[in-house]
DNA sequence: TCCGGAACCGTAAACGTTAACGGAACTCAG
DNA sequence: CTGAGTTCCGTTAACGTTTACGGTTCCGGA
């Protein structure tokens, strides 16, 4: 062999951790603790889980040899022993387009993938925006179940009942819309400020050096992700393209009429319309009322998500590029945070802000591709949800 | 509570698993084998594991029990009884560029987020391409590691060794590049074709109407995925921007001084150039030649990947957009896979494509602050690292 | 003085798998 | 017929945690 040749030149490099491992102790055990303070595993158990029968005098020496002695619990054996299972609620909405069908399909195959099988999850699911949905968080908190999954459309309403939870030891994670101040545990979605901002730059671009106005629909300008996505995009447009004049923004509120109404307006009365950036799930009405104003080719589109009902406008062109939200990891993210809390406290950052992925025609099919994957398992198991009775949750 | 009113609007439907799970039986163990076979525990975790001492009558009726029983392993035993440790060999490059080095911090932040603390990670890393990488390969398998993640940068001379590791039972996971026909476990990638399209979407769109030509670097037409992005990009700017001729493929293989010289001259002779693709690491050569050649303004230039040189490149415009190939991603997804396998035989699709991520002016203080995330703890551990002596491995 | 009941703590049996040890049956050479 | 060697198999002690149960001590009230 050449072996000669690679003197150094390949660097064989071991962790610090093997060294550990190797030549160092191995990791402390509740049996460690209790020898090294003269008293039992059974009292050391009880001190570091605040159970009652112990005095606090020898709950402060376990605690303070426990960090001495570095203890982390062998998750193994913690499963081994209480063959307790996770249960944990997803709270979200059935939506009009797939985009929590497929946020839940995340949610699943995560919980499948996890090893030791003891992830139970349960769906509670809001027929539209802002029904049931305080109702299912009580529901939740009131099943005990170990950890919920919510998206908070109206931050405001929820806070309370997430606050309520966290007071009773269930972690919240909330997914595609923040809801702060509420104690949740923690937070995912997409950047906003990336979403926007490649939006800008994508429109900017796109319209070469073209003067004109540009419009945009959101959601609600109350909710922070949205004020932060337009304040993203109308910041980019300043700086990179200030020929371009920023309209204000239609809010929609994921109402259809309500969304066609006001865009078939803005494209009848702005001439000068020369792009437009739909930032909610309603750009089906969008694009309706443009081709009824006859504007649909003259205009840039900029739409978020894909859903089968967009397909043919990104395939013909006519949208030009789409913003994903990429829901399958959102919910794959928001899992993986909750069960990683929930087996070792979980030390990684709560705030998960995920890229968004641009969608065009070139590489539409790669994505729908994708879903279609997915859409057959999920409809495997749609298959089997549908034989489901509805609950009174009374 | 209005729960009055959410009777058949709000449905709570839990898994098929959890009904199961409390009227069905609990999963099958050893002894549940054991016993409805009149044999011992012994026997039984003998014969599913193939080890010696059993006879091959009692074998066949153990296996056939287990299916019929559909008995799965219980990993939190398995762990806490063997305390084995998985020890996996990453076989990478040094890199020119801190594409491999996000790679490898991929890799170490899945590995510590296993739940059974139990994984090391060996780190072989070539100087360059080509160099030692069939050294290190041979040294993993020497050293009787668990698994390898492998870069093949150049698959067939890799291609033995691999095989090799396969019959050692090591299962290998190729990342960036694959390994075809060589038995490899699974391959990690960014989708070549999603790669190669968005960029020829992009370019065609951002070059408006205008005609002329658009040349593309890559690293070695044989390399399949090289071939693949061509492909890609050639057919989506065919089929979309007729207008705008491809010119043949520059091959630089991640030489500087290749790929300065050829583009120089391209980019004289060539006086309609009006884009470029960079599918090669190579980019800041590329560009020193645009600019040398006074036409690094005129040119609409799409680059690959993400580091420190190229950011004031896209910051100031000059370079329109990157395809960013997340590395911390394919690192991570890697780990996973080969974890999975390991864990109890891997159930998931073992070709994982990855979407690339679009990095443009906008958006990128994002990816920049992902990355000095990243790179505070990379530092970090290489600073232990560079404190390492370079071995000999013969 | 004795009993009841807190408050605190030790003990030991699980959980399912692995791995080492020992024992039975059988073969075969001496 | 005895002893050694082989092949097959049963038994059992780990692994570290959880949990139920039993046992102290100590205090107040009868």
């Amino acid at each position: 062999m050449a072996n000669r040749l690679l003197k150094f030149l390949l660097a064989v490099d071991g962790r610090p951790r093997r060294k550990a491992s190797k030549m160092g102790k191995p990791p402390a055990t509740l049996g460690d603790i209790a020898k090294s303070l003269g008293t039992s595993i059974g009292t050391v158990h009880r001190a570091l889980h605040d159970h009652p029968g112990v005095s606090p005098a020898t709950r402060a020496r376990v605690l303070q040899m426990a960090r001495n002695l570095g203890y982390r619990p062998n998750l193994a054996a913690r499963y081994l022993s209480s063959k307790k299972t996770l249960r944990i609620s997803v709270n979200t909405l059935q939506g009009t387009t797939s985009f929590w069908d497929e946020v839940r399909a995340g949610i699943r195959e995560e919980a499948a993938g996890i090893l030791l099988e003891n992830v139970e999850v349960e769906f509670r699911t809001s027929p539209s925006l802002g029904e049931g949905e305080e109702e299912a968080l009580e529901a939740a908190i009131a099943a005990k179940v170990d950890g919920i999954i919510t998206f908070p459309s109206r931050p405001e309403t929820l806070r309370p009942w997430i606050r309520r939870a966290s007071r009773s030891h269930i972690p919240v994670v909330c997914v595609a819309t923040d809801a702060p101040n509420s104690g949740r545990l923690g937070i995912v979605a997409i950047d906003t400020l990336a979403s926007g901002a490649i939006a800008a730059d994508l429109m900017g671009k796109f319209l070469g050096g073209r003067t004109g106005s540009v419009g945009i629909t959101v959601f609600d300008m109350g909710i922070t992700e949205h004020a932060e996505k337009y304040g993203a995009f109308e910041s980019t447009l300043k700086s990179f393209y200030p020929h371009l004049e920023l309209l204000k923004p239609i809010e929609d509120h994921d109402v259809e009429r309500e969304a066609y109404r006001k865009c078939r307006k803005l494209f009848e009365e702005r001439t000068d319309l020369a792009g437009m950036y739909v930032t909610t799930e309603a750009s089906i009405p969008v694009l309706k009322a443009a081709c009824d104003a006859k504007v649909l080719d003259r205009l840039t589109i900029i739409t978020t998500d894909l859903f089968p009902d967009l397909v043919p406008y990104i395939r013909s062109g006519r949208v030009a590029a789409t913003i994903y939200q990429r829901p399958r990891a959102q919910g794959q993210m928001a899992l993986r945070l909750l069960h990683e809390f929930l087996a070792e406290g979980g030390r990684r950052s709560n705030q998960v802000s995920l890229a968004p992925h641009l969608v065009m025609r070139g590489n539409l099919d790669f994505f729908l591709s994708r879903q279609s994957q997915e859409s057959a398992s999920k409809n495997g198991q749609n298959g089997q949800e549908a034989r489901r009775l509805v609950h009174d949750l009374a």
